[in-house]
DNA sequence: TCTGGGGTCCTATGTCAA
DNA sequence: TCTGTTGACATAGGACCC
């Protein structure tokens, strides 16, 4: 998909069409999700510092993440591949790889175009936006053809081309190149794809390591067999939080710890898994990041049990100076439990007194409550007005655009944040009735 | 106002047992 | 019995992806 995030908001909001919109994090150390392609004329783009973006483009529209929103176009989406093949591989809400070959759904090139040009037009019309495709005989070239489509496009690939058109492209094109690979490369004296081609294997084993030297130059020389792989099993679970502000006081990073373990627990247990080893991670002020780990006799489940592990590791890291961010994860997962007894028994005994309980009486951040029950973005519905989203609230207001997706640009208003005429709604569909609502 | 959140994979190093 | 090798596992860190 185009711009998932970005796009999605604008089909919501007709007022948003045609301009920069930004979606991210909208505290003081948010990062940029999706720019709109307006945006990304200004410089933003993704992963760049919220802070930042807001001087390139001060006039943006700057809205927070509505995954669930996000989660029911995806599906929409995924619905629409696997009807092409069994084979499909999703590898974030708005990007999968299809096994045509498998589906059946095309044998040669001339097919299998067509079936690219159907399932663009099958998309726009089940969710009103935008998507694009790359055909092509492995992963790395399919993705890299979608890469070159966009926005709105189809590249085919053709079998015999692929070595030319890899050839004088940037070596970060590659699947795997990042920022420091890239270096590395560039201090070789390697910029372009051909290049690594011309290092020969042996100097790029040398330069990179065994695993990533051999993969590279086989993707350079256009040779990439990974199959396509439906249903991956996740081989961990983790949560995080980044704070707005340091945290100081050890016994709110231990208490931070808790709720992290707990919030952890919950997305294990709701997954049907329990796992062996317990992960903290912490991002010191200096954002200099350390993980401990510990793994347990047997797969766990059990909060009590997490929490304990959590503090544990926690009492083996120095967090003078303060921390920026705390995490807690799961993984040797396993989808069974294999407790003992005794933790069974000692967890009853814990979850009696909860942390959330010891949580309260720690005095909280003062930050506006206002802010937390009008986020940016988010529809509203107004006994009067009607359907609409926030725009902005603060200092005891909220200002509210009443408008649909199917409706022209529309007119805002503004209410004290306590008015009770005014609720929080589910999103609209983007296309009249396609949206199943939860 | 510098730098999210949720993952995967790879590497290096240490330890232990066969 | 001593020494060396090998493999599995645990731990920590880093790169990368969307």
């Amino acid at each position: 998909m185009d711009a998932f995030f970005a796009s999605a908001e604008q089909a919501s909001k007709p007022s948003l069409r045609g301009k920069a919109v930004v979606v991210g994090g909208l505290g003081p150390r948010g990062v940029v999700a999706t720019a709109s392609y307006e945006a990304r004329v200004f410089g933003v783009h993704s992963a760049m510092p919220m802070a930042q973006a807001r001087r390139l483009a001060p006039n943006a529209a700057y809205l927070v993440p509505r995954f669930a929103f996000y989660r029911a176009i995806s599906e929409q989406v995924m619905g629409l591949l696997r009807a092409l093949s069994p084979l499909v591989e999703p590898l974030s809400l708005d990007e999968a790889f299809v096994d045509l070959e498998a589906g059946g759904a095309a044998g040669d090139e001339e097919s299998a175009r067509l079936v690219g040009v159907r399932l663009r037009g099958d998309i726009r019309a089940v969710t009103g936006l935008t998507g694009s495709v790359g055909l092509a005989a492995s992963k790395m070239l399919a993705k890299i053809g979608s890469e070159q489509a966009k926005p709105d496009g189809l590249v085919v690939i053709e079998p015999g081309t692929e070595r030319a058109m890899l050839g004088p492209l940037p070596v970060r094109t590659l699947p795997g190149v990042g920022p420091a690979t890239g270096d590395h490369l560039r201090r070789a004296g390697i910029t372009t794809v051909e290049e690594i081609a011309g290092a020969g294997e042996d100097e790029l084993v040398r330069l990179l390591g065994k695993a990533h030297g051999h993969g590279l130059y086989a993707m350079a020389l256009a040779r990439d067999e990974r199959p396509v792989v439906a249903e991956r099993e996740a081989k961990s679970v983790s949560v995080e939080d980044t704070y707005d502000v340091d945290i100081h006081d050890r016994t709110r990073v231990g208490l931070e710890v808790q709720r992290l373990a707990d919030r952890c627990v919950r997305r294990l247990r709701g997954a049907g898994l329990s796992g062996r080893t317990i992960v903290l991670k912490v991002r010191r002020y200096d954002f200099s990041t350390l993980t401990r780990s510990e793994t347990l006799r047997g797969p766990t489940d059990d909060p009590a049990v997490v929490r304990e592990a959590a503090a544990r590791l926690l009492d083996s890291v120095d967090t003078t100076g303060g921390v920026r961010l705390l995490g807690v994860g799961v993984s040797g997962l396993a989808d069974y439990t294999q407790e003992d007894l005794f933790a069974q028994a000692a967890e009853e005994q814990v979850d009696a007194g909860s942390v959330e309980e010891a949580e309260d009486a720690i005095e909280a951040e003062p930050e506006a409550p206002v802010e937390r029950r009008w986020p940016s973005g988010h529809d509203v519905r107004h006994v009067r007005y009607g359907h609409g989203w926030v725009q902005g609230s603060g200092l005891g207001r909220v200002t509210v655009r009443f408008e649909t997706p199917d409706s022209d640009p529309g007119r805002v208003r503004t209410f004290r944040t306590d008015d009770p005429d005014l609720e929080v709604a589910e999103p609209l569909p983007l296309v009249p009735g396609s949206l199943a609502q939860a």
